[in-house]
DNA sequence: GTTGACCTTCCCCTTTGGGGAGGGTTTATG
DNA sequence: CATAAACCCTCCCCAAAGGGGAAGGTCAAC
């Protein structure tokens, strides 16, 4: 397969694929003749594999090494689990962030009368709050 | 004052101050005679506002926008309210999403016994799920 | 008068994509 | 057979909001 088949049967657009490559997220693609990549079904796997972990949030560095992990028949489970428990954390601190700020905000628009007037308790607080 | 003691008191450091004046988000600094950026109060007033938008997840765009807003006495409060719930739709959108990755993660992690079997429900549903 | 702390500009790096230029190849159509 | 469309290649630029550090000028204190 050339790289627009892969690109579209995996859901990753050939210009990641060739990023992906270049980053060593996984090895190089052959080439035909004419310097075309070339895959396989396997390697197609391999991408959904990818989409498939990037839409869980997982970054590319933890693809890495989840990819490893998955290509290793001896692995063990708690390496797997270990990552994904990591990423949990953080995307669960990335959600309390978000939260607190969600607060505020809210707090401060349902305040603001939201007219002509100039007097804006968003404003005022973006003033004072950060001390 | 120098950019050094208003990064300390403003909370945003010297290189982000110098980026702001690139990026146009505030005007140029005077310099005194050896060509340092020189600030008043009002100045930190500014930085201060700028600093505590950051944190409640506003881009530098709305900060430009709620910066003219501020300075403008003549200001409509709906315009401010505007910014703010667009912001607090987007933030409730990612939530949403991380949100979305959290539910299948501690799924999946929940099922993954996590010991030194390399059987293990997290790498299988990476190969299963994006389909 | 030298040292250290401060300031300047300039360039590079992060992360995960995307856009597009310039040029070669393959395939389909007239 | 020739040409055009659709691929593919590499290379460079862009986003956002920071940070690191180099090379060099300035100021204050000892």
């Amino acid at each position: 397969m050339n790289i627009g088949e892969v690109a579209k049967i995996s859901g990753v657009s050939a210009k990641m694929i060739r990023k992906y490559e270049d980053s060593g997220l996984v090895p190089k693609a052959k080439r035909n003749v004419s310097g075309y990549r070339s895959y396989s079904d396997n390697d197609v796997h391999t991408f959904r594999f990818i989409k498939t972990a990037r839409s869980l949030g997982f970054s590319l560095k933890d693809i890495k090494e989840l990819l490893s992990l998955w290509k290793n028949k001896k692995r063990a489970s708690s390496n797997v689990k270990k990552i994904a428990q990591m990423h949990i954390e953080q995307l669960e601190f990335k959600v309390n962030e978000i939260n607190t700020m969600l607060n505020t905000l809210k707090h401060l628009t349902k305040n603001c009368h939201g007219d002509d007037r100039p007097d804006c308790p968003i404003l005022d607080n973006l003033e004072r709050i950060g001390e």
